[in-house]
DNA sequence: GTATTCACTGGGCAATCTGCTCAGCGGTAC
DNA sequence: GTACCGCTGAGCAGATTGCCCAGTGAATAC
């Protein structure tokens, strides 16, 4: 799935200014509306664009203690665990990881203290062999995609 | 801060149909269009919703491979670690962690070799020490924020 | 008890944008 | 040469937005 520059800048503007229209987007880029309108359309269906879902804030909601729990699972029960882990409000990612039976989850809390009721009750579960917990201190570097499209659109040498 | 019921209803909605509008919105809520309005004005102005920037997949660009590394930073090298992470495009994440100097950061690549090149890269710089990567196998929970916006909200919202 | 403040309602308005259609144009593949 | 494909520029009806207003009910302040 390669992108052009034209997909890149669309990506990129709408990246910048979420609530700008198709409209004003195809006056900043110098294209037809029919053109914003098409690539965009293609961009979703492509599945490059998942969606426009509200990015919301933990912190702003009551919840301003981030942590990464790494778990060890026992062999085979790791969909049992997966289940379990969905059940976990707070538990807001879950990723199995390189390892035997590893899995990576992001969690979020009150405060300290409320991250222990929240470990706790991640951990607590049969499946689960040991758990480690890395508090989250700073985050210099929210979540981001403008550098890895603008990349994408730059060398569009490879092939589909 | 805390959001009530309606908050969370709201949210949710736009977290599950995010090309809804605002009529539409106040007409499945069953409230006046002003009133939505004014709680998604407070509610961006508060920060809870930071934005609507699109959800752009890495796989979809030609990024599938996802890696944690951990990185151990030298004492007080940290901003300029900071820095050089910021400059990797495929660097997409960068948290600080409980522990001396520790950073966590989320990596994408175009094949698991390619994943060696942007390793190389991420720790080809001076202040980095020792690093530790996980690669990402699968992900059953991609990010998300309903269950917390909904235990948050203290209410049982069903979307459509 | 009374006055004030506040959020929500339901209505209306002009301006804008959307979704859709169309024909024309240039480049590319065969 | 011809067919295909993407882009352009335009138009249209319908929907939505941003903004205003007065009225209501409830909670709060005095």
């Amino acid at each position: 799935m390669a992108i052009d520059q034209l997909d890149g800048r669309i990506i990129v503007l709408l990246a910048r200014e979420p609530r700008i229209g198709v409209l004003e987007m195809s006056r900043r880029l110098g294209v037809a509306r029919g053109t914003v309108q098409a690539r965009l359309d293609r961009l979703q269906s492509n599945g490059v664009i998942r969606g426009f879902g509200p990015q919301v804030d933990p912190a702003a909601l009551g919840y301003p203690v981030t942590a990464f729990a790494t778990l060890q699972i026992r062999q085979g029960q790791g969909a049992d665990v997966r289940a379990h882990l969905a059940t976990v409000p707070e538990m807001l990612e879950l990723l199995t990881t390189t390892g035997s039976g590893d899995m990576l989850c992001r969690l979020v809390a009150r405060s300290n203290a409320d991250l222990q009721r929240v470990i706790d009750r991640v951990v607590g579960f049969d499946g689960i062999v040991r758990a480690s917990t890395a508090i989250v201190m700073e985050n210099p570097v929210p979540l981001r995609i403008i550098p890895l499209v603008e990349q994408a659109a730059g060398d569009d040498s490879e092939g589909t």
